[in-house]
DNA sequence: CGGTATTTTCCGGACTGTGATACGATCCGC
DNA sequence: GCGGATCGTATCACAGTCCGGAAAATACCG
């Protein structure tokens, strides 16, 4: 464990999370390194791009560089291969058929699957779409997305099964239902006896991208274990969305004050 | 100048940029630095979180610690605070008055401006909203936005001088000129004689969030001097949305293949 | 202008990081 | 299934880098 190296990513580190210049004696302080050795250190972090010194002031800030590096940790990473082993691993512990689903224009499109070995027939393909208000994971994205979303997805309500809702005011409700359920079901509004549960997948920018959910028939998924499969897609849909580079904003740190004012008038 | 934690970044760095997992032998080569020492690095970087191994295979790669890093870096960053200085340099070197704005519901709210010592009397102050057609950070935040922001526009479209454009497609008209112009400008569509000239702000999801533009007497700002504050005022837009985390696609590497395919159906 | 705190430089010594070498494990072509 | 090449990991003596005390230089403040 080269030491050095450590003390280094430590005080970069603590620069980063203290959001606002900061003075070397200070910095020695906290981290109970010699000043000497922080000013050696924040000289080469200097030099790397990782930190600048106000030269009139001496006080040390981090630079963006941090910032450009981890963009290029998550600009390019592809939904499907990163969600497709946690998918298996949900079929795994759960023992049903799981799908990733993304929403377009007011339907959901199936980008990736993996089916348990239940005798159910497999009511779905890859790339194929359903329109979102009748599927677990359009709903599932529905109840978080923007409010105009669900115009597109009325657009296309068609009556698939007698469960099928029809009436906006009715998917509405279901979807405020979903918000405080914290996961999205379908009771078989598209087709009869096929259940659904799904959460919705995040991605950096906090926005929803996708849903995985799992299915099959109605005992199995909305029957006893239905707590339990809640909370496995919830946490498959949690790895998904970190790997994705979604940030949880539980990890709120108290930090400084100034917020942009979006709606200033 | 500590050589262990530079090497020790540009490790970092090198496996950031290649975009997959890689073999250590392979990274000695790239770097010219001994197995050894790369062993040690990279030991070292995955105790501190910035680098994974896969057991099965060796592969090394980086974690998505320095995404999250990076983001506590540009989370909280306050457009005002941080285009003020900008403004100011701005307004230095053009010469003429320059505000931001920011869009909200259709108008454009003035969050911040620097007046230059020109006799024209000031028409907005802070926080006051005015319809976003009608002024040129208003038509460059349009020009680049969503579609739907020029709906909530429209609405609250109003004659105020004889140019104020009033019919829809005379707008989207102007608003296709922006585009191809680069920069979006008001020839009087407000005050009879004001003019403005104006480029947009974009922040870290590389959505526009604000404008800046110049402002000024109808030949100051629209004359020969024309294309000098274009330049000026792009400039000085860059630089508030690097500040912000906006990361040039310029900068698009190759890199590796697949993107999440959005329509696949 | 003098006193205090902070940043920066210097330098000898200690210890950390270094790389040649070696050992297993794994992979690959035959 | 076998031998050779390649790779990752462990070891260790040495060199040199990094360390921290001390002091110089600079900024700060009344």
């Amino acid at each position: 464990m080269e030491q050095t190296v450590q003390k280094a990513l430590n005080l970069l580190e603590a620069l980063v999370r203290s959001g606002q210049p900061r003075r070397l004696t200070e910095l020695s302080r906290q981290l109970g390194l010699t000043k000497p050795n922080v000013y050696r250190l924040l000289s080469t972090l200097s030099v790397l791009g990782y930190v600048q010194k106000d030269p009139a002031t001496s006080l040390y800030s981090p630079t963006l560089k941090m910032w450009e590096m981890g963009s290029l940790l998550v600009r390019d990473t592809d939904l499907v291969s990163v969600a497709n082993p946690r998918l298996k691993k949900l079929c795994d512990e759960t023992g049903e058929s799981v799908q990733l689903t993304v929403f377009d224009a007011g339907f959901v499109v199936y980008v990736d699957k993996v089916d348990s070995d239940h005798p159910l027939k497999a009511i779905t393909s890859i790339g194929s779409r359903t329109p979102a208000t009748v599927t677990s994971t359009g709903k599932a994205m529905l109840a978080w997305m923007a409010p105009e979303a669900l115009d597109l997805a009325f657009a296309h309500v068609k009556r698939f099964t007698p469960l099928t809702l029809m009436r906006r005011r009715d998917i509405e409700a279901d979807l405020e239902d979903t918000r405080k359920r914290g996961y999205a079901i379908n009771r078989g509004e598209f087709r009869v006896g096929v259940c659904g549960l799904a959460v919705p997948v995040r991605d950096r920018t906090g926005g929803v991208v996708a849903a995985i959910g799992v299915w099959g028939a109605d005992k199995n998924i909305l029957g006893p274990r239905r707590d339990e499969l809640a909370q496995a897609a919830q946490s498959a849909a949690r790895d998904i969305s970190r790997a994705l580079g979604y940030l949880d904003p539980e990890a709120a740190r108290p930090k400084s004050a100034a917020k942009v004012p979006e709606l200033v008038g």
